[in-house]
DNA sequence: TTTACTGTTAGGAC
DNA sequence: TGTCCTAACAGTAA
């Protein structure tokens, strides 16, 4: 279920477990429409040892210190896992990494939207995907000219990834009805002390997540994340939570204090 | 059997 | 040129 928080979670899974041993071979799972590096890829990484990770947004990479980075993205449903030797091989592996001693690191992907490629510069990377800032190291300043002045639907500024990169459809939900803006409110319609609100309670709410290493049941019982069907009572007013498409995507708010326009 | 889905992106509309 | 919106991607689970 990848958005920033997992993204993160999956990253320190890899900094905690992958990180200093020489990397041996790759396996490859069902892979039909799945991208992978390909064998003169994987060859570059033969004999070499990650010693660094970093993550932007939803995008994972990891890397030694001269060599080329594996960037990893989880796409819809994609994970990470790392095992030991004599583990069980974890179900919906696309690609693993092994290592000296029998470590793995697998990818998990059941929808086959993720992808792992081999790229040369995180920075490149970034910028030739127009990537916004990630959405933990966005100033107030630089959040409030991006999505305090979007014309569209607020959030469909807040998913979009070349404005703030990181924010997916569950934090975004989120994020609107503790702030109670209607999730359709067009952006530059805020009023400054709004997009300040929604800043903070953006940072505030990734911040959580990750500090639960993205574990929903670790989370206050009164967030949306616990009440998102149509027709559950509002955690913050006598509303009921309503299910909507907004930008496309499926959105539940509380039309009771989450104001429009 | 049908429907919905937490991400990304190409292509079209304005 | 820029910004926004929709549909499509593939597989699973309810």
């Amino acid at each position: 279920m990848p958005e920033l928080p997992e993204c993160e979670a999956a990253r320190r899974r890899i900094a905690n477990g992958a990180l200093h041993r020489t990397i041996e071979g790759f396996s490859l799972g069902e892979v039909s429409h799945v991208e992978l590096p390909s064998k003169t890829e994987r060859a570059r990484l033969i004999g070499t040892q990650f010693t660094r990770t970093h993550r932007h947004g939803k995008y994972i990479f990891a890397g030694s210190n001269n060599g080329p980075w594996l960037h990893i993205h989880l796409g819809m449903a994609g994970s990470i896992r790392v095992t030991d030797a004599g583990d069980d091989l974890p179900d919906y592996v696309r690609f693993s990494v092994n290592f000296e001693g029998g470590n793995q690191l697998h990818f998990r992907d059941p929808r086959k939207f993720g992808l792992v490629r081999l790229i040369d510069s995180v920075e490149d990377f970034i910028a030739e995907k127009d990537l916004g800032p990630d959405a933990l190291e966005i100033g107030d300043n630089a959040f409030a000219e991006t999505i305090g002045k979007s014309r569209g639907a607020i959030k469909s500024a807040l998913l979009s990834q070349k404005k703030l990169a990181g924010v997916g459809n569950l934090w975004a939900d989120e994020a609107l009805y503790q702030t109670g803006i209607d999730p359709e409110r067009k952006g530059d319609t805020l009023t400054s002390d709004q997009v300040r609100e929604l800043y903070k309670s953006v940072r505030s709410i990734l911040q959580a997540v990750v500090d639960t290493d993205a574990t929903y049941s670790k989370l206050p019982e009164d967030w949306l994340i616990h009440h998102r069907a149509d027709g559950d009572d509002c955690t913050r007013c006598d509303g009921t939570i309503t299910k909507k498409t907004v930008g496309g995507r499926t959105s539940y708010h509380c039309p009771g204090h989450q104001a429009g326009a």
